[in-house]
RNA sequence: GGCGGCAUAGCCAAGUGGUAAGGCAGAGGACUGCAAAUCCUUUAUUCGACGGUUCAAAUCCGUCUGCCGCCUCCA
Protein backbone atom coordinates (compact mmCIF):
# COMPACT_ATOMS: atom_id res chain seq x y z
CA UNK A 1 0.00 0.00 0.00
CA UNK A 2 1.22 3.14 -0.55
CA UNK A 3 1.69 5.74 1.45
CA UNK A 4 2.17 9.27 1.25
CA UNK A 5 3.05 12.34 3.11
CA UNK A 6 0.97 15.29 3.01
CA UNK A 7 1.81 18.65 3.99
CA UNK A 8 -1.73 19.60 4.31
CA UNK A 9 -2.46 17.19 6.86
CA UNK A 10 1.30 16.69 8.15
CA UNK A 11 0.77 12.98 8.12
CA UNK A 12 1.44 10.45 5.53
CA UNK A 13 -1.51 9.28 4.10
CA UNK A 14 -2.68 6.03 2.16
CA UNK A 15 -2.84 7.23 -1.28
CA UNK A 16 -6.06 7.21 -3.32
CA UNK A 17 -6.76 8.75 -6.64
CA UNK A 18 -9.71 10.59 -7.66
CA UNK A 19 -9.93 8.26 -10.68
CA UNK A 20 -9.01 4.82 -10.33
CA UNK A 21 -5.57 4.22 -12.06
CA UNK A 22 -5.02 7.63 -12.95
CA UNK A 23 -3.06 10.20 -11.57
CA UNK A 24 -3.51 13.76 -11.99
CA UNK A 25 0.06 16.25 -11.01
CA UNK A 26 1.40 19.36 -10.87
CA UNK A 27 4.91 20.42 -10.03
CA UNK A 28 5.51 23.74 -9.80
CA UNK A 29 8.48 24.43 -12.73
CA UNK A 30 10.53 27.57 -12.79
CA UNK A 31 11.21 30.92 -13.70
CA UNK A 32 13.09 30.85 -17.18
CA UNK A 33 15.05 33.35 -16.56
CA UNK A 34 18.50 31.74 -16.16
CA UNK A 35 19.93 28.10 -16.08
CA UNK A 36 18.72 25.61 -13.62
CA UNK A 37 20.43 24.67 -10.57
CA UNK A 38 21.04 21.52 -8.40
CA UNK A 39 18.40 22.62 -6.36
CA UNK A 40 15.85 22.94 -9.39
CA UNK A 41 17.45 19.37 -10.41
CA UNK A 42 16.57 17.53 -7.07
CA UNK A 43 13.00 18.49 -7.26
CA UNK A 44 12.47 17.48 -10.48
CA UNK A 45 14.51 14.59 -9.74
CA UNK A 46 12.39 13.61 -6.94
CA UNK A 47 8.89 13.98 -8.95
CA UNK A 48 9.73 12.20 -11.53
CA UNK A 49 10.82 9.12 -9.42
CA UNK A 50 7.44 9.51 -7.87
CA UNK A 51 6.14 9.72 -11.60
CA UNK A 52 8.13 6.80 -12.07
CA UNK A 53 7.10 4.55 -9.66
CA UNK A 54 3.43 5.29 -9.90
CA UNK A 55 3.58 4.05 -13.42
CA UNK A 56 5.38 0.88 -11.86
CA UNK A 57 2.65 0.47 -9.45
CA UNK A 58 0.18 0.60 -12.84
CA UNK A 59 -1.41 4.16 -12.66
CA UNK A 60 -1.69 6.16 -15.83
CA UNK A 61 0.21 9.33 -14.53
CA UNK A 62 -0.71 12.94 -16.00
CA UNK A 63 2.88 14.86 -14.87
CA UNK A 64 2.20 18.64 -15.88
CA UNK A 65 4.74 21.57 -14.83
CA UNK A 66 5.19 24.61 -16.19
CA UNK A 67 7.28 27.79 -16.86
CA UNK A 68 6.65 30.97 -15.63
CA UNK A 69 7.57 33.26 -18.29
CA UNK A 70 6.18 36.44 -17.69
CA UNK A 71 7.50 38.69 -14.71
CA UNK A 72 9.96 41.38 -14.04
CA UNK A 73 13.12 38.86 -13.65
CA UNK A 74 12.89 38.10 -17.02
CA UNK A 75 12.53 41.55 -18.78
CA UNK A 76 15.20 42.34 -16.35
CA UNK A 77 17.75 39.35 -17.50
CA UNK A 78 16.10 39.77 -21.25
CA UNK A 79 17.88 43.52 -21.18
CA UNK A 80 20.66 42.18 -19.75
CA UNK A 81 21.52 39.73 -22.70
CA UNK A 82 20.32 42.13 -25.55
CA UNK A 83 17.10 39.25 -25.94
CA UNK A 84 13.02 40.24 -26.04
CA UNK A 85 11.31 38.73 -22.99
CA UNK A 86 10.51 35.67 -25.22
CA UNK A 87 13.19 35.00 -26.52
CA UNK A 88 15.04 34.97 -23.17
CA UNK A 89 12.59 32.60 -21.86
CA UNK A 90 12.90 30.12 -24.60
CA UNK A 91 16.52 29.67 -24.29
CA UNK A 92 16.05 28.81 -20.65
CA UNK A 93 13.47 26.84 -21.21
CA UNK A 94 14.91 24.96 -23.89
CA UNK A 95 18.60 24.65 -21.92
CA UNK A 96 16.02 23.17 -19.11
CA UNK A 97 14.91 20.43 -21.35
CA UNK A 98 18.43 19.83 -22.42
CA UNK A 99 19.43 19.54 -18.58
CA UNK A 100 16.90 17.10 -17.65
CA UNK A 101 18.12 14.50 -20.63
CA UNK A 102 21.07 14.64 -18.57
CA UNK A 103 19.77 13.54 -15.40
CA UNK A 104 17.45 10.99 -17.04
CA UNK A 105 14.58 13.34 -15.83
CA UNK A 106 11.07 12.29 -18.37
CA UNK A 107 9.97 15.70 -19.15
CA UNK A 108 6.42 16.48 -18.02
CA UNK A 109 3.72 15.14 -20.53
CA UNK A 110 3.35 19.08 -20.83
CA UNK A 111 4.60 22.19 -19.75
CA UNK A 112 2.42 25.22 -19.73
CA UNK A 113 3.41 28.51 -20.20
CA UNK A 114 1.56 31.39 -18.39
CA UNK A 115 2.22 33.89 -21.73
CA UNK A 116 -0.15 31.12 -23.40
CA UNK A 117 -2.71 30.89 -20.71
CA UNK A 118 -3.01 34.81 -20.23
CA UNK A 119 -7.06 34.34 -21.27
CA UNK A 120 -7.66 31.44 -18.60
CA UNK A 121 -6.13 33.59 -16.16
CA UNK A 122 -8.03 36.94 -16.86
CA UNK A 123 -11.12 35.03 -16.23
CA UNK A 124 -10.06 33.03 -13.25
CA UNK A 125 -9.69 36.86 -12.07
CA UNK A 126 -12.48 38.48 -13.21
CA UNK A 127 -14.65 35.33 -11.41
CA UNK A 128 -12.89 36.17 -8.31
CA UNK A 129 -13.51 39.69 -8.44
CA UNK A 130 -17.08 38.78 -9.26
CA UNK A 131 -17.11 36.68 -5.76
CA UNK A 132 -15.75 39.54 -3.85
CA UNK A 133 -12.82 37.39 -3.45
CA UNK A 134 -10.54 39.58 -4.87
CA UNK A 135 -10.69 43.49 -5.23
CA UNK A 136 -8.94 45.97 -8.47
CA UNK A 137 -7.31 49.11 -7.54
CA UNK A 138 -5.53 51.49 -9.49
CA UNK A 139 -5.21 48.53 -12.00
CA UNK A 140 -4.12 46.29 -10.09
CA UNK A 141 -5.78 43.59 -8.91
CA UNK A 142 -5.71 41.81 -5.20
CA UNK A 143 -7.21 38.31 -3.74
CA UNK A 144 -8.52 39.85 -0.53
CA UNK A 145 -6.97 36.85 2.23
CA UNK A 146 -9.68 37.39 5.06
CA UNK A 147 -12.42 36.34 2.47
CA UNK A 148 -11.08 33.00 2.32
CA UNK A 149 -12.09 31.21 5.45
CA UNK A 150 -9.25 28.45 5.40
CA UNK A 151 -6.10 31.05 4.85
CA UNK A 152 -3.01 29.31 6.00
CA UNK A 153 -4.45 25.70 6.34
CA UNK A 154 -1.62 24.24 3.82
CA UNK A 155 1.48 26.32 5.80
CA UNK A 156 -0.17 26.16 9.24
CA UNK A 157 -0.64 29.39 10.26
CA UNK A 158 -3.59 31.95 11.09
CA UNK A 159 -3.49 35.42 9.74
CA UNK A 160 -3.87 36.67 13.37
CA UNK A 161 0.04 35.04 13.63
CA UNK A 162 1.47 36.40 10.49
CA UNK A 163 0.13 40.15 10.89
CA UNK A 164 1.52 39.91 14.34
CA UNK A 165 4.48 39.36 12.64
CA UNK A 166 4.69 40.82 9.34
CA UNK A 167 7.34 41.97 7.43
CA UNK A 168 5.66 42.73 4.15
CA UNK A 169 6.44 46.38 3.34
CA UNK A 170 3.20 48.05 3.60
CA UNK A 171 1.13 48.74 0.28
CA UNK A 172 -1.67 51.32 1.04
CA UNK A 173 -3.39 49.98 -1.65
CA UNK A 174 -4.34 46.59 -0.07
CA UNK A 175 -6.65 46.15 2.26
CA UNK A 176 -4.63 43.42 4.31
CA UNK A 177 -0.82 43.48 3.59
CA UNK A 178 -1.30 39.75 3.62
CA UNK A 179 -3.78 40.33 0.38
CA UNK A 180 -1.66 39.24 -2.80
CA UNK A 181 -1.41 40.56 -6.32
CA UNK A 182 -3.98 38.61 -8.75
CA UNK A 183 -2.96 41.13 -11.52
CA UNK A 184 -0.17 43.85 -12.03
CA UNK A 185 -0.69 46.88 -13.94
CA UNK A 186 2.49 47.44 -16.14
CA UNK A 187 3.39 50.35 -18.56
CA UNK A 188 1.51 50.58 -21.95
CA UNK A 189 3.37 47.99 -24.30
CA UNK A 190 4.44 45.55 -22.02
CA UNK A 191 2.10 43.76 -21.08
CA UNK A 192 -1.41 42.22 -21.63
CA UNK A 193 -5.07 43.90 -22.19
CA UNK A 194 -7.34 43.09 -19.49
CA UNK A 195 -10.40 44.54 -18.32
CA UNK A 196 -8.14 46.32 -15.25
CA UNK A 197 -6.13 47.93 -18.21
CA UNK A 198 -2.92 46.58 -19.64
CA UNK A 199 -0.60 44.48 -17.00
CA UNK A 200 0.62 40.95 -16.54
CA UNK A 201 -1.20 37.78 -13.96
CA UNK A 202 -0.12 38.18 -10.46
CA UNK A 203 2.55 35.70 -9.39
CA UNK A 204 0.95 32.71 -7.91
CA UNK A 205 -2.30 32.71 -9.91
CA UNK A 206 -0.32 31.15 -13.19
CA UNK A 207 -0.09 27.55 -11.50
CA UNK A 208 -3.67 27.55 -10.42
CA UNK A 209 -5.28 28.61 -13.64
CA UNK A 210 -2.91 26.22 -16.00
CA UNK A 211 -3.06 23.20 -13.66
CA UNK A 212 -6.99 23.56 -13.12
CA UNK A 213 -7.21 23.80 -16.63
CA UNK A 214 -5.19 20.77 -17.58
CA UNK A 215 -6.23 18.56 -14.47
CA UNK A 216 -10.13 19.89 -13.61
CA UNK A 217 -10.74 21.84 -10.77
CA UNK A 218 -9.72 18.77 -8.50
CA UNK A 219 -6.54 16.95 -8.60
CA UNK A 220 -4.25 14.35 -6.83
CA UNK A 221 -0.90 15.51 -6.58
CA UNK A 222 0.87 19.14 -6.34
CA UNK A 223 4.80 19.10 -6.01
CA UNK A 224 7.31 21.84 -5.08
CA UNK A 225 9.85 22.85 -3.11
CA UNK A 226 9.21 23.36 0.91
CA UNK A 227 10.22 27.09 -0.26
CA UNK A 228 7.21 27.69 -2.08
CA UNK A 229 4.49 26.53 0.70
CA UNK A 230 4.11 29.98 1.82
CA UNK A 231 2.89 32.43 0.35
CA UNK A 232 2.87 30.50 -3.21
CA UNK A 233 1.07 27.33 -2.33
CA UNK A 234 -0.80 28.66 0.66
CA UNK A 235 -1.95 31.23 -2.23
CA UNK A 236 -2.74 29.01 -4.92
CA UNK A 237 -5.01 26.91 -2.38
CA UNK A 238 -7.01 30.51 -1.02
CA UNK A 239 -7.41 31.51 -4.83
CA UNK A 240 -8.42 28.20 -6.30
CA UNK A 241 -10.46 27.17 -4.10
CA UNK A 242 -12.69 30.23 -3.75
CA UNK A 243 -12.71 30.57 -7.86
CA UNK A 244 -14.33 26.80 -8.08
CA UNK A 245 -15.68 26.28 -4.66
CA UNK A 246 -13.83 22.62 -4.91
CA UNK A 247 -11.09 21.09 -2.77
CA UNK A 248 -8.20 22.15 -5.17
CA UNK A 249 -5.44 19.17 -4.47
CA UNK A 250 -5.42 16.26 -2.67
CA UNK A 251 -1.61 15.60 -1.89
CA UNK A 252 0.55 18.54 -1.33
CA UNK A 253 3.90 16.97 -1.70
CA UNK A 254 7.08 19.09 -0.40
CA UNK A 255 11.02 18.36 -1.25
CA UNK A 256 13.78 19.76 1.32
CA UNK A 257 16.25 22.30 -0.42
CA UNK A 258 19.88 21.48 -1.39
CA UNK A 259 22.17 23.58 1.01
CA UNK A 260 25.64 24.58 0.45
CA UNK A 261 27.82 24.10 3.65
CA UNK A 262 24.43 24.02 5.80
CA UNK A 263 22.73 26.70 3.90
CA UNK A 264 19.74 26.95 1.11
CA UNK A 265 21.19 27.26 -2.53
CA UNK A 266 19.12 29.99 -4.19
CA UNK A 267 19.42 32.37 -6.77
CA UNK A 268 18.62 34.96 -4.87
CA UNK A 269 21.81 34.29 -2.21
CA UNK A 270 23.92 33.89 -5.18
CA UNK A 271 25.29 30.28 -3.54
CA UNK A 272 24.64 27.66 -6.35
CA UNK A 273 25.83 25.58 -8.48
CA UNK A 274 24.38 25.40 -11.77
CA UNK A 275 23.62 22.10 -13.40
CA UNK A 276 25.54 22.30 -15.85
CA UNK A 277 28.69 23.34 -14.11
CA UNK A 278 28.67 20.15 -12.06
CA UNK A 279 27.76 18.15 -15.15
CA UNK A 280 31.36 19.12 -15.89
CA UNK A 281 32.28 17.43 -12.96
CA UNK A 282 30.19 14.29 -12.49
CA UNK A 283 27.67 12.64 -15.02
CA UNK A 284 24.12 12.94 -14.28
CA UNK A 285 23.69 9.52 -13.30
CA UNK A 286 26.01 10.00 -10.36
CA UNK A 287 24.29 13.31 -9.30
CA UNK A 288 21.03 11.45 -9.39
CA UNK A 289 22.11 8.53 -7.45
CA UNK A 290 23.57 11.34 -4.34
CA UNK A 291 20.47 13.41 -5.01
CA UNK A 292 18.53 10.54 -4.32
CA UNK A 293 20.36 9.16 -1.39
CA UNK A 294 18.56 11.11 0.99
CA UNK A 295 14.65 11.46 1.65
CA UNK A 296 13.30 13.87 -0.80
CA UNK A 297 11.50 15.56 2.23
CA UNK A 298 15.36 16.39 4.23
CA UNK A 299 17.57 19.29 3.19
CA UNK A 300 20.45 17.90 1.84
CA UNK A 301 24.08 18.89 1.66
CA UNK A 302 25.95 19.27 -1.78
CA UNK A 303 29.32 19.27 -2.23
CA UNK A 304 31.63 17.54 -4.76
CA UNK A 305 33.44 15.56 -1.93
CA UNK A 306 30.28 13.92 -1.54
CA UNK A 307 29.46 13.59 -5.12
CA UNK A 308 32.97 11.65 -5.01
CA UNK A 309 31.47 9.20 -2.81
CA UNK A 310 28.31 8.48 -4.45
CA UNK A 311 29.95 7.68 -7.54
CA UNK A 312 31.83 5.11 -5.97
CA UNK A 313 29.01 3.79 -4.05
CA UNK A 314 27.19 3.76 -8.01
CA UNK A 315 30.08 1.90 -9.13
CA UNK A 316 29.73 -0.83 -7.16
CA UNK A 317 26.30 -1.21 -8.52
CA UNK A 318 27.27 -0.74 -11.87
CA UNK A 319 29.79 -3.66 -11.88
CA UNK A 320 27.52 -5.93 -10.70
CA UNK A 321 24.88 -5.30 -13.50
CA UNK A 322 28.20 -5.89 -15.65
CA UNK A 323 29.67 -8.70 -13.72
CA UNK A 324 26.02 -10.26 -14.30
CA UNK A 325 26.31 -9.86 -18.12
CA UNK A 326 29.96 -11.09 -18.22
CA UNK A 327 28.42 -14.21 -16.59
CA UNK A 328 25.17 -15.08 -18.76
CA UNK A 329 27.60 -15.19 -21.32
CA UNK A 330 29.89 -18.29 -19.96
CA UNK A 331 29.06 -21.74 -21.81
CA UNK A 332 26.36 -23.47 -20.15
CA UNK A 333 27.31 -26.30 -18.35
CA UNK A 334 25.45 -29.50 -18.23
CA UNK A 335 22.72 -28.84 -15.63
CA UNK A 336 23.48 -28.41 -12.13
CA UNK A 337 21.32 -28.49 -8.65
CA UNK A 338 18.94 -25.68 -8.57
CA UNK A 339 19.69 -22.61 -6.47
CA UNK A 340 15.95 -21.47 -4.78
CA UNK A 341 17.57 -20.34 -2.45
CA UNK A 342 19.42 -17.70 -4.26
CA UNK A 343 16.51 -16.26 -6.13
CA UNK A 344 14.21 -16.33 -3.22
CA UNK A 345 16.34 -13.29 -1.55
CA UNK A 346 16.51 -11.19 -5.23
CA UNK A 347 12.62 -11.90 -4.31
CA UNK A 348 12.60 -10.88 -1.27
CA UNK A 349 15.11 -7.71 -1.57
CA UNK A 350 13.03 -7.13 -4.58
CA UNK A 351 9.64 -6.59 -2.34
CA UNK A 352 12.15 -5.05 0.16
CA UNK A 353 12.85 -2.25 -2.95
CA UNK A 354 8.98 -1.77 -3.80
CA UNK A 355 8.25 -1.34 -0.19
CA UNK A 356 10.77 1.36 0.96
CA UNK A 357 9.21 3.25 -2.38
CA UNK A 358 6.01 2.76 -1.06
CA UNK A 359 6.75 4.58 2.21
CA UNK A 360 6.76 8.33 1.24
CA UNK A 361 9.12 7.36 -2.26
CA UNK A 362 11.81 6.55 0.72
CA UNK A 363 14.76 6.67 -2.16
CA UNK A 364 17.14 6.36 0.35
CA UNK A 365 15.71 3.29 1.73
CA UNK A 366 15.51 1.87 -1.56
CA UNK A 367 19.23 2.40 -2.67
CA UNK A 368 20.03 0.38 0.56
CA UNK A 369 18.26 -2.53 -0.54
CA UNK A 370 19.81 -2.22 -3.89
CA UNK A 371 23.02 -2.50 -2.55
CA UNK A 372 21.76 -5.45 -0.57
CA UNK A 373 20.65 -7.09 -3.56
CA UNK A 374 24.17 -6.18 -5.38
CA UNK A 375 25.46 -8.38 -2.16
CA UNK A 376 23.27 -11.50 -2.81
CA UNK A 377 24.34 -11.24 -6.51
CA UNK A 378 27.71 -10.63 -5.86
CA UNK A 379 28.05 -12.87 -3.23
CA UNK A 380 26.25 -15.84 -5.82
CA UNK A 381 28.09 -15.40 -8.95
CA UNK A 382 31.74 -14.86 -7.26
CA UNK A 383 31.48 -18.38 -5.72
CA UNK A 384 34.88 -20.56 -6.74
CA UNK A 385 32.46 -22.91 -7.97
CA UNK A 386 29.99 -21.24 -9.83
CA UNK A 387 29.39 -22.12 -13.30
CA UNK A 388 26.64 -21.74 -15.21
CA UNK A 389 24.27 -23.74 -16.35
CA UNK A 390 20.76 -24.22 -17.95
CA UNK A 391 18.71 -24.28 -14.62
CA UNK A 392 20.94 -21.03 -13.01
CA UNK A 393 21.12 -19.41 -16.31
CA UNK A 394 17.14 -18.93 -16.38
CA UNK A 395 17.22 -17.93 -12.68
CA UNK A 396 20.03 -15.10 -13.46
CA UNK A 397 18.36 -13.57 -16.56
CA UNK A 398 15.52 -13.33 -14.36
CA UNK A 399 17.83 -11.33 -11.72
CA UNK A 400 19.27 -9.10 -14.27
CA UNK A 401 15.19 -8.22 -15.15
CA UNK A 402 14.10 -7.31 -11.83
CA UNK A 403 17.85 -5.48 -11.27
CA UNK A 404 17.11 -3.30 -14.32
CA UNK A 405 13.40 -3.21 -13.70
CA UNK A 406 14.10 -1.73 -10.38
CA UNK A 407 17.13 0.58 -10.93
CA UNK A 408 14.50 2.03 -13.88
CA UNK A 409 12.20 3.03 -11.27
CA UNK A 410 15.42 5.11 -9.66
CA UNK A 411 16.21 6.38 -12.85
CA UNK A 412 19.68 4.82 -13.04
CA UNK A 413 20.16 2.56 -15.82
CA UNK A 414 23.43 0.53 -15.78
CA UNK A 415 23.64 0.18 -19.65
CA UNK A 416 26.68 -2.22 -21.10
CA UNK A 417 29.67 -0.05 -22.66
CA UNK A 418 28.75 0.64 -25.93
CA UNK A 419 31.57 -1.15 -28.10
CA UNK A 420 33.65 2.18 -28.09
CA UNK A 421 35.40 3.01 -31.87
CA UNK A 422 38.45 1.68 -31.04
CA UNK A 423 37.46 -1.22 -30.03
CA UNK A 424 36.11 -1.55 -33.42
CA UNK A 425 38.98 -0.35 -35.07
CA UNK A 426 42.88 -1.84 -36.04
CA UNK A 427 43.53 -1.26 -32.41
CA UNK A 428 41.58 -4.03 -30.92
CA UNK A 429 42.90 -7.00 -33.07
CA UNK A 430 46.38 -4.81 -32.18
CA UNK A 431 45.93 -5.01 -28.39
CA UNK A 432 45.03 -8.40 -28.47
CA UNK A 433 48.18 -9.41 -30.09
CA UNK A 434 49.65 -7.45 -27.36
CA UNK A 435 47.88 -9.42 -24.56
CA UNK A 436 48.64 -12.89 -26.28
CA UNK A 437 52.35 -11.71 -25.85
CA UNK A 438 52.17 -10.92 -22.42
CA UNK A 439 50.16 -14.15 -21.84
CA UNK A 440 52.98 -15.97 -23.27
CA UNK A 441 55.39 -14.05 -21.63
CA UNK A 442 53.53 -14.76 -18.22
CA UNK A 443 53.82 -18.31 -18.87
CA UNK A 444 57.15 -18.57 -19.44
CA UNK A 445 57.17 -16.36 -16.31
CA UNK A 446 59.09 -13.81 -18.47
CA UNK A 447 57.82 -11.14 -15.43
CA UNK A 448 59.82 -8.18 -17.09
CA UNK A 449 58.58 -8.35 -20.30
CA UNK A 450 54.82 -9.11 -19.34
CA UNK A 451 54.77 -6.07 -17.02
CA UNK A 452 56.40 -4.22 -19.76
CA UNK A 453 53.55 -4.52 -22.01
CA UNK A 454 51.04 -4.11 -19.35
CA UNK A 455 52.86 -0.92 -18.26
CA UNK A 456 52.83 0.61 -22.14
CA UNK A 457 49.41 -0.39 -22.79
CA UNK A 458 48.91 1.74 -19.28
CA UNK A 459 50.79 4.52 -20.49
CA UNK A 460 48.65 4.99 -23.60
CA UNK A 461 45.10 4.71 -21.76
CA UNK A 462 44.65 1.57 -21.46
CA UNK A 463 43.66 -0.66 -18.61
CA UNK A 464 44.96 -4.10 -18.32
CA UNK A 465 42.60 -6.12 -15.96
CA UNK A 466 43.71 -9.77 -15.02
CA UNK A 467 40.41 -11.69 -13.68
CA UNK A 468 40.13 -15.44 -12.79
CA UNK A 469 38.60 -15.90 -16.34
CA UNK A 470 41.10 -14.53 -18.60
CA UNK A 471 42.75 -11.41 -18.89
CA UNK A 472 40.49 -8.29 -20.20
CA UNK A 473 41.24 -4.46 -21.27
CA UNK A 474 39.46 -1.41 -21.28
CA UNK A 475 40.12 2.28 -22.44
CA UNK A 476 40.83 4.15 -18.95
CA UNK A 477 38.57 7.30 -19.12
CA UNK A 478 40.61 9.36 -16.63
CA UNK A 479 41.16 11.92 -19.60
CA UNK A 480 37.73 11.81 -20.53
CA UNK A 481 36.47 12.75 -17.41
CA UNK A 482 38.73 15.98 -17.31
CA UNK A 483 37.79 16.62 -20.24
CA UNK A 484 34.18 17.39 -19.55
CA UNK A 485 30.55 15.62 -20.05
C1' G B 1 9.23 37.92 17.30
C1' G B 2 5.75 33.93 15.01
C1' C B 3 5.30 28.99 12.60
C1' G B 4 7.71 24.45 11.19
C1' G B 5 11.72 20.93 10.76
C1' C B 6 16.25 18.46 12.05
C1' A B 7 20.17 16.30 15.64
C1' U B 8 21.86 8.29 14.50
C1' A B 9 29.55 5.52 13.94
C1' G B 10 35.40 9.16 11.35
C1' C B 11 31.92 10.97 7.20
C1' C B 12 27.03 10.41 4.44
C1' A B 13 22.40 8.16 5.66
C1' A B 14 17.65 4.69 6.60
C1' G B 15 14.89 3.37 10.72
C1' U B 16 9.20 6.69 14.50
C1' G B 17 7.45 1.41 20.50
C1' G B 18 10.31 -4.68 20.28
C1' U B 19 16.07 -4.53 20.92
C1' A B 20 20.57 -0.09 15.34
C1' A B 21 19.49 -0.92 6.89
C1' G B 22 22.91 0.68 3.37
C1' G B 23 27.15 3.52 1.39
C1' C B 24 32.11 6.01 1.84
C1' A B 25 36.55 5.73 4.61
C1' G B 26 39.27 1.99 7.92
C1' A B 27 40.67 -3.26 9.21
C1' G B 28 41.04 -8.46 7.78
C1' G B 29 40.60 -12.11 3.85
C1' A B 30 39.91 -14.27 -1.40
C1' C B 31 41.97 -13.81 -6.29
C1' U B 32 47.09 -12.49 -8.55
C1' G B 33 53.91 -14.00 -10.29
C1' C B 34 53.39 -8.90 -8.71
C1' A B 35 50.18 -4.86 -9.27
C1' A B 36 45.51 -2.96 -10.45
C1' A B 37 40.53 -4.03 -10.64
C1' U B 38 36.86 -6.89 -8.41
C1' C B 39 34.56 -9.75 -4.61
C1' C B 40 33.72 -11.46 0.58
C1' U B 41 33.86 -10.51 5.92
C1' U B 42 34.08 -6.85 9.60
C1' U B 43 33.36 -1.88 12.11
C1' A B 44 27.55 2.08 16.99
C1' U B 45 25.64 -2.15 23.88
C1' U B 46 24.13 2.79 21.20
C1' C B 47 20.88 7.02 18.52
C1' G B 48 22.50 15.93 20.91
C1' A B 49 21.76 16.56 26.82
C1' C B 50 18.73 15.70 31.06
C1' G B 51 14.22 13.91 33.07
C1' G B 52 9.37 11.09 32.42
C1' U B 53 5.73 7.19 30.42
C1' U B 54 6.25 1.75 29.31
C1' C B 55 7.55 -5.09 30.41
C1' A B 56 10.17 -2.66 26.35
C1' A B 57 12.04 4.01 23.54
C1' A B 58 16.68 6.17 18.62
C1' U B 59 11.38 5.90 18.21
C1' C B 60 6.07 8.66 22.76
C1' C B 61 5.91 13.15 26.44
C1' G B 62 8.53 17.37 28.89
C1' U B 63 12.73 20.65 29.50
C1' C B 64 17.33 22.27 27.55
C1' U B 65 21.31 22.88 23.81
C1' G B 66 22.78 23.32 18.75
C1' C B 67 21.61 23.75 13.50
C1' C B 68 18.24 24.80 9.46
C1' G B 69 13.83 26.40 6.70
C1' C B 70 9.55 29.69 6.03
C1' C B 71 7.31 34.45 7.41
C1' U B 72 10.20 38.73 0.79
C1' C B 73 11.32 36.31 -5.26
C1' C B 74 12.77 31.21 -4.67
C1' A B 75 12.64 24.05 -6.53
Amino acid sequence: MLKVYNTLTGEKEKFETIEAGKVKMYVCGLTVQNYSHIGHIRSAINYDVIRRFLEYLGYEVDYISNFTDINEKIVKRAVEEELTPEELADKYANAFLEDIREFNIKPADKYLRVSENVDEIIEMVTTLIEKDYAYEVNGNVYFSVESFEDYGKLSGRSLDEMQAGARIAVNEEKRNPLDFGLWKKVEAGEGWDSPWGEGWPGWHIECSAMSMKRLGATFDIHGGGVDLIFPHHENEIAQSEAYSGKKFVNYWLHNGTVNLSGEKMSKSQGNFFTSREVLKEFSGQEVRYFLLSRHYRSPIDFSYEKLEEAKISLERIKNTRHQLDKVLNFDIAAAAEENNEFFEEVILKKNSFVDALSDDFNTAEAIGVLHDLVGVINSYINQKDFTLNEKNFAILEETEEIFLELAEILGLKFELEAASEVKNTLADPLISLLLDLREKARENKNWEEADLIRDRLQEIGIDVIDTPHGTEWEINNIEENKGGS
